[in-house]
Parts: C-alpha cells; sequence; structure tokens
DNA sequence: CCTATAGTCAAGTGGTTGTTTAACTAAGCA
DNA sequence: TGCTTAGTTAAACAACCACTTGACTATAGG
C-alpha cells in the first residue's frame, strides 16, 4: 500500500481499512500487536489457533490495508501496528460537530 | 442490534461494526451523519446516488451493527449516527501502550 | 548434506455480499 | 377513492472472501 503520508483518505480507502478489520481473527491480530511491540508469525498463528497459511493470507490483508508493519529477518516474519493508518481513518468518522 | 450499554465489545462484535464500515457508499453514508444531525433516507439515496432500496439495504447493516440509529415517524425514516458504539470499537485498537 | 523451522503460493470449495428489478405496504392528500 | 411519496422485502446473479490442502522456497543447526 502507498501510506501517502498526510491528506484525508478517500472513501474508499477508508472502506479498505476497515475491510482489513472485518473479520474475528484480524481484529484478534490487531489486539496482539495494540502494544506497539513486534510479534513473530509462529506466535501470532497459535496465540490466534490457526495455521501459518492462514496466518500469512490475513496477514498481507493487513499490511494491505496500511495497518500492519512486517519486517522479515532471516526466515522470521516481525508484525506490529501502525497506528498512524488507524486513528486517520478512525479520525474522519467521530464527531466534528 | 442489542447496544450493552457498557463493557468491551468481542472480536466478533467490532468485526461486525467494521465490516459495516467495510463499503464506500456505507462510509460516505456516515460521513452524511457524521455531524450528529438527523438525515432523512430519501435525502441519503440522493446524496449518495443510488436507488431507495439499495440505500435500505445498506442502512440495515449499519444500524444492525450499531453505528447508526433508526427512527421513523410516518412514511419517513430519518438516520443519525451513534458515536458511541463507533468510539468503543475504535478505542479498543488505538494505543494502550 | 540432511533436516527441521518459518513462511509463501496456488488451486479449489462453500459461503457471503453488493446490486438490480419488481412487487408490495402504508401514510398524506385531493 | 385514487394517486403520490417513502420505504421495505424477496428473488436472482455475479463477484468476492475465508479457509483448507499440498507443494514449494529459504534459512539455521547438527
Amino acid at each position: 500500500m502507498a501510506a501517502k503520508t498526510k491528506s484525508r483518505l478517500s472513501a474508499i480507502e477508508q472502506a479498505k481499512v476497515y475491510a482489513a478489520l472485518a473479520d474475528p481473527l484480524r481484529v484478534r491480530f490487531m489486539e496482539q500487536v495494540a502494544d506497539g511491540q513486534e510479534r513473530t508469525g509462529t506466535d501470532l498463528a497459535e496465540e490466534l489457533g490457526i495455521s501459518l497459511a492462514l496466518l500469512c493470507h490475513h496477514s498481507k490483508i493487513l499490511v494491505e490495508a496500511g495497518v500492519v508493519e512486517k519486517r522479515k529477518s532471516a526466515q522470521t516474519s516481525y508484525y506490529k501496528a501502525r497506528h498512524e493508518t488507524l486513528a486517520r481513518a478512525f479520525r474522519q468518522l467521530i464527531i466534528q460537530r
């Protein structure tokens, strides 16, 4: 995903962020990384009780939407939340009266 | 939807909120009611450029997820945002480090 | 080199979802 | 009573999505 550091998100971009969160497993994934710490793919798969293949599938959707950042070192992948993207999407739907 | 005035939302409930927002039309619907004011179904359908039937479909998803409140007076339906549900879901995914 | 570990990719399947169309209800009005 | 306005519902269809399985790549340790 692009990142586009400033400006408002279009309805389509916002919808993509929300679509990434529109699954119980991915919500739980986000809760696991909500503290800002990194988690490995294997750890997350175990904590969520799913296969590595399925974790790979879901993590790709989260990364694609820009709500999770991925780093790969040797065979191991590390994931952490990208709070900026979340906050930007959320800010556009709450209040402003 | 139930409402359950306090407590944290489960992963499934959160996912339902995000699924409700996971469509550009519904994001634009939410933007139209983000100021807290009520809007009629016909107004919203016109502003979004869709049929009343399609608006009815989308609004039901938003109401079901608890992010929109609906009031019906005579033949006319009025919609407004339920910021509490949005804020509650959002709060569970950002920060807390 | 062999093997275990960590992850990725592709195909297939079943279920869900967005959209259109048409038929229907119910209120307000003339 | 008949017409218009506002909304709801159901059926049908294509597109998409979550999940499983199996094959595959690449790194680290012995």
